[in-house]
DNA sequence: TAGCAATAGTTGTGATAGTAACTGTTACTT
DNA sequence: AAGTAACAGTTACTATCACAACTATTGCTA
């Protein structure tokens, strides 16, 4: 294992605002802390955002995954798949957006194992209502960092997950190459 | 609102990650999901490090808190303010993690309104155990990146964290228009 | 010093998440 | 073909979360 940094002197921001008496022990753990504490903060503006209309974020999230399959349609777990939390809740959450009228399912025709999912057109009201509140929330969230800090923290982000893609994914296929 | 930067051209790794067929519509988006994304998936790989010794990853934060807060104690709500998820059940929470043994509670003396709560040598002997390997796991999840990249990543989200701050606001009216 | 507001925490209720066991369907194997 | 494994989704069970209403204690203030 690499030797962790030594990470003196810094007078940490995150260590002032969660109220803490010690520095971090390294700047890893408190780039993690940063990580994980940002995106709290994040994932509740984007819910106080969405649930007036009447839905979770997760639920929002699904909806807009289901918009973008059109008129194909898309099979339940591959909506889990593309979620941004991939909870195992994804059935129970598509009931919920089926009683309130957002979705439509019904089996598959070739293969009837699985469900295909549809938007409908109120469905697609809403989100249409959404969208432009979630962009300027986009905005607001991560738009004042000049463009080569956001592309930097990107692509950092990308390498986050890429590293450890083997290890969070619980039934993702795609870790098969590697491990 | 600012105008949305152009972000054309970029082969982005994040949608090919989650199959989506279209870029995504802004570089603004395409950070804010990476960074709940990310977050998620490190956020697992953290709970999954601690759930085998029987607490969860909540547990486990509120318990590395207490035992930061030493012989002097911490209150209740002090606990909450700490955690890198600020949830709402903190006391049922802490009641878990006493049932467990691992922190202990008082009500403080010269304001017996607040609960002060202190760590148990088991609760320190648990974390104990549990400290190198989360260590480890630091390590492993953004020890890679070489210290420079690390320094701009927390400083960035630290940014991100500052401007979105004021807005810890309650949640508004949830106005169901179904169900 | 009585009354009222603010603080600290708890509890009730309903919604949601996580694990694992289950059903139905398709694909593979012999 | 028959049997079995793999796949797609659902359901049961339990745990956890969010919001709001509640109790108890302290501080303010007129």
């Amino acid at each position: 294992m690499a030797p962790t940094r030594s990470h003196e002197g810094r007078p940490s921001r995150l260590q002032a605002e969660m109220g803490q008496a010690r520095p971090f022990k390294s700047l890893n753990q408190e780039a993690a802390v940063a990580l994980l504490r940002t995106a709290s903060v994040v994932t509740r503006a984007f819910a106080r955002l969405v649930e007036p209309s009447g839905v979770s974020w997760a639920q929002y999230n699904a909806l807009r995954i289901i918009r973008g399959a059109g008129r194909a349609g898309i099979p339940t777990l591959t909506i889990r798949e593309r979620m941004i939390d991939e909870g195992t809740t994804i059935t129970r959450l598509l009931d919920k957006l089926e009683a309130a009228g957002l979705i439509h399912r019904e089996r598959s025709e070739p293969d009837r194992r699985q469900v295909l999912c549809y938007a409908t057109d109120e469905g697609r009201r809403l989100l249409a209502q959404l969208d432009p509140k979630v962009d300027a929330l986009d905005e607001q969230v991560v738009g004042f960092l000049p463009e080569a800090r956001l592309d930097s923290l990107v692509r950092t982000l990308d390498e986050i997950r890429q590293v450890n893609a083997a290890r969070g994914a619980p039934r993702s296929a795609p870790a098969r190459a590697d491990r």
